[in-house]
DNA sequence: CCAAGAAA
DNA sequence: TTTCTTGGG
């Protein structure tokens, strides 16, 4: 479990530091992936968008009730860019955290009201990049936040299925049967869920903001393979699934006492499984379920009832949504929906109905 | 984060 | 054309 040094949010289990550089891809062009169906974790995309499309203070953009809208414009805008690039998207929506998150829950919410509190300060003192920073720590993702993401996916003819519980786990579950070629998040967890691919970055514009300089950094999107990485690492998934345990997990935050990456591999390869580790060599400040964690990596809820499939955009309801309901510029709505629609027809419809895009239209 | 207009 | 800055809601 780890602190992402970019929005200072919890970001589930770092595997950033064993990765080995031969499981990893940079795409330079998104359109590596064309033609390609790509699993995106819905509560990761909208959370980006929340806690990153805000003004230099720290406010989100709202409505003119006051009511949020980053993450409607993210969705909005990179879902175009995706189907541009001719990627297919799907999106997949958490359900119900197991139980066994709920320690992490109540602690990302203990920290969430402490960063509102710092907020405020910050807003005092007249502190913008502070409190910028703190304002995204307390970003909160409501449900209806979440449901008028859903409607206007729906409007867009963009599927997205809802997961029984994790949807990491979800995506990962609809990978391997082969319903997608890739899961998207930047989160790891659907790698310990065992996503045969997982793709990092998922988005055009790639410049992002460095934590405290005033300095950017190219960051390109990147796919991780599942076989390559455990191959090269000379484990099984069990193994990593471990390692992810050692380092901490949603499921227990604080991993073990004196454990990072590199101890994480040397112990689980020389011990074969993390319960074969000496109980002496793992030290914890709570009592953890290894046992019960790895059972659920190993099978976690999913569910078959979903269905994959793109329909035909309407550009009315999309508009009812943004424009009348929250305020969006006609004309940027306008603009997008344009380009939107054209490459849906090129890049989704099209291939939908089997036709080559070679010979599907003229000229 | 992304779009759009300005600057380079 | 590409890169940088600003505003979006």
């Amino acid at each position: 479990m780890y602190i992402d040094q970019h929005n200072g949010v919890d970001m589930g289990v770092d595997l950033k530091d064993i990765i080995p550089g031969e499981a990893k891809t940079v795409i330079e062009d998104l359109r590596i992936l064309h033609g390609k169906i790509i699993v995106i974790d819905g509560y990761n995309a909208l959370y980006q968008f929340l806690a990153a499309i805000r003004q230099p203070d720290g406010t989100p953009l709202m409505d003119n009730s006051g009511r949020i809208t980053s993450h409607l414009s993210g969705l909005f805008y990179r879902t175009i860019n995706i189907v541009e690039a001719g990627i297919k998207p799907v999106y997949v929506f958490d359900g119900k955290p197991p139980e066994l998150k709920a320690r992490e829950i109540e602690r990302r919410k203990a920290v969430k009201e402490e960063a509102a509190k710092k907020y405020e300060e910050a807003v005092q003192s007249g502190d913008l990049e502070l409190a910028r920073r703190y304002a995204m720590m307390s970003a909160k993702l409501t449900e209806e936040m979440v449901r008028d993401a859903k409607s206007l996916l729906d409007a867009m003819g963009i599927p997205w299925v809802q997961a029984p519980a994790e949807g990491e786990a979800q995506a990962a579950y609809i990978v391997k049967k082969g319903d997608a070629y890739a899961s998207a998040s930047q989160d790891y967890d659907s790698l310990l869920f065992g996503s045969p691919k997982l793709v990092r970055n998922l988005t055009i514009s790639g410049r992002r903001k460095l934590p405290r300089k005033n300095e950017y950094v190219e960051v390109k999107p990147e796919l991780i393979e599942l076989d390559k990485l455990l191959v090269q690492l000379g484990i099984t998934l069990e193994n990593l699934i471990d390692i992810g345990i050692l380092l901490g997990t949603d499921y227990n935050p604080d991993g073990f006492e004196g454990i990072g990456p590199k101890k994480a591999l040397q112990l689980v390869k020389a011990y074969g499984g993390i319960e074969k580790i000496p109980k002496p060599l793992l030290k914890s400040p709570v009592e953890v379920d290894v046992v019960a964690i790895k059972k659920y990596f190993l099978q976690p809820q999913v569910t078959d009832n979903y269905r994959i499939e793109w329909h035909t955009p309407d550009p009315d309801v999309v508009k009812r949504i943004l424009v009348d309901e929250h305020d969006f510029s006609i004309d940027r709505v306008s603009t997008a929906l344009e380009r939107y629609v054209k490459a849906f027809k090129e890049n989704i419809r099209g291939e939908q109905k089997g036709l080559s895009k070679w010979f599907s239209r003229p000229k």
